[in-house]
DNA sequence: CCCTTAAGTTCCTATTTGGAACTTTGATCA
DNA sequence: TGATCAAAGTTCCAAATAGGAACTTAAGGG
């Protein structure tokens, strides 16, 4: 099965994932909830490929957690930001923090 | 860059996503708060293809989110219980339950 | 014997990623 | 004027991962 078919799964937790339950779109949540609302932003502090920035912000947008609206005419500039729908994830975003924190601390490399 | 290297990140919601941040097996622990334990259930009940279900629990067991242990000596047969560590990602699980419940409601099929 | 169950593994094809380069639209600057 | 820079994407290709189905191992049951 593939996971496209979430989206119409009995399940709430399964259809939400089919629209967050992805490493990166997560992480461009993440930035957006700290502030960033440019394609360039995600794309340097996730550290994901722009290809996939570019999929996953799309997605957002059709799912209606993200807006994009434009912040510049000549030239067409956009950015992208949380609508209600999209700021009503910040639990989710605060649990995988607060995990994080807990259960996962940093690991030093082995040089220092 | 790879979602492997999201391990080592400064970003707590970053090394959290390194575990879990992937459908599958956010879907595999919904299953395990549900009371189910074993192999089969997930692969039937995920719809995840046994191939997968067996990476992600592996990779749950090395992070010490399930423990693997036998019901059965004669046939070998073992079975996935989350441990602490697993139990205390409940709130994530429930803000993604409550979100799509909230947001993504069941869409009806066409022929019905 | 042959069938069934459970937990995986293997194999092959198809889809998705990662990485880097390229495009478009203008602004800046020397 | 032409060269350079920035932002937001898109395109291309090789490499990695996923999907699907069959196969394996180790009993138990009729």
């Amino acid at each position: 099965m593939k996971w496209t078919d979430l989206e119409d799964n009995w399940c709430p937790v399964a259809r939400t994932l089919s629209v967050v339950g992805d490493r990166w779109t997560m992480l461009i949540l993440r930035d957006c909830f700290l502030g960033k609302t440019r394609f360039e932003e995600f794309a340097t502090s996730t550290g994901a490929t722009r290809h996939i920035i570019s999929a996953r912000l799309k997605r957002l947008v059709d799912m209606g957690v993200l807006e994009r609206n434009a912040y510049s005419e000549r030239p067409k500039r956009y950015q992208y930001l949380l609508t209600e729908k999209g700021r009503e994830l910040a639990p989710a975003l605060i649990a995988f923090r607060d995990w994080g924190k807990k259960h996962l601390p940093v690991r030093r490399r082995a040089s220092t």
